[in-house]
DNA sequence: ATTGTTTTAAAATGAATATTACAAAATGAT
DNA sequence: ATCATTTTGTAATATTCATTTTAAAACAAT
């Protein structure tokens, strides 16, 4: 009983978390999300809290659906699984409309610095969707015959990681861009090519 | 003529730029720089203009000193080449007090995004720093012998860039830390030993 | 239709912000 | 010693910010 949500919370939550993921948590006024979300003060605060609870809600709905999706299309999905892990990591390298937005994990992971114990739980999670995704990954990989059985998967998995938020830190610079297309694959197959000793 | 400075400026810049790398450009008030140098506005603004030319003073002062001391403690300065590679990048997660402030250069540029030219500017000079050094030391291991010629020290030396960003990404969230010391020297070898193909 | 409940928009609030204005203090030159 | 100049601390300013308040609007149940 009563009124009636007046919008998507789908929809709403993507633009927050957009809002964020462009300008930063504290470079984001309310005003900025009253503006990406067509809704106001009152109906933000009242379906959802302050901005920290904003930013909580977005940082859970990027993991949910951005990450996952993500992994989804380009890794479980695929049917060259070495050419999927590939495409993952250079398409961090095409953002849309020059943009460079990067990843909302790691601008959050930079811009809060373990300061909150939930946010760093929430980057915790999507930290190790994106490991788990590689690790299947590259355990496809050995089962397709396209590369060696890996010696340890695991630690290729997390080496993978680094050089995923790696190479966001410069697409969010704007820097090195074609440097890094032109070492990426080198740098995967080299990961990934971890022989057995 | 007129009065003198009241400030060591070099010491003055030091304190705003851990100020800055601790806090980050936005969450950085000007009262937080009054308290970590001791100065009031008044005197900031007369030396050094409004927040965002303290930032730039600050970016340049970690280029100028932070950086290059890195440079030339762990690379240029020692004695076994491939060690200090390794032992500069095991400093990164190895910050004391449990703080985990990382490198301004990654906090910049997460946090800017690429919006002001002259910071973009100064990202590049540091990156280019780091990037050159990395350079000269796997030289130096080939002089030495500890490792084979390598291919492509170019190429190397921004697989090797990379990495380190994304060390400290994780570093500044506070996670994966222990894992990332145990694969860390594997990962630098295998960049290091680029055979000639 | 009335009641109770929830959502919404707009205005109000109060704190924090970057910056400026200004007068006193400190210095060197004359 | 006076003057001109620069620095410094304090106070003032004006804006922006997150949040709260409030009343009207929209619904479901009775």
């Amino acid at each position: 009983m009563g009124r009636n949500l007046s919008f998507d919370e789908k929809k709403v939550l993507s633009a927050i978390t957009d809002t964020f993921r462009q300008k930063g948590y504290e470079a984001t006024s309310i005003k900025d999300i009253e503006k990406a979300t067509g809704l106001t003060s009152g109906s933000l605060y009242n379906s959802f809290g302050g901005k920290e609870a904003l930013f909580d809600a977005a940082l859970s709905h990027y993991n949910d659906y951005v990450v996952r999706h993500r992994i989804s299309i380009y890794l479980d999905k695929t049917e060259d699984p070495l050419q999927g892990l590939k495409d993952l990591f250079h398409s961090l390298l095409k953002e849309p409309d020059g943009l460079s937005n990067g990843c909302l994990l790691t601008n959050t992971a930079v811009e809060f610095n373990n300061r909150l114990r939930h946010i760093t739980q929430d980057l915790d999670t999507g930290f190790s969707l994106l490991e788990a995704g590689f690790k299947r990954q590259i355990e496809k990989c050995s089962t397709t015959g396209q590369i060696p059985k890996h010696s340890s998967p695991q630690q290729a998995s997390i080496r993978l990681l680094i050089l995923y938020q790696g190479i966001l830190v410069f697409v969010r610079a704007g820097l090195r861009i074609n440097e890094i297309e032109l070492t990426l694959d080198q740098e995967i197959e080299t990961i990934i090519r971890g022989d057995i000793s």
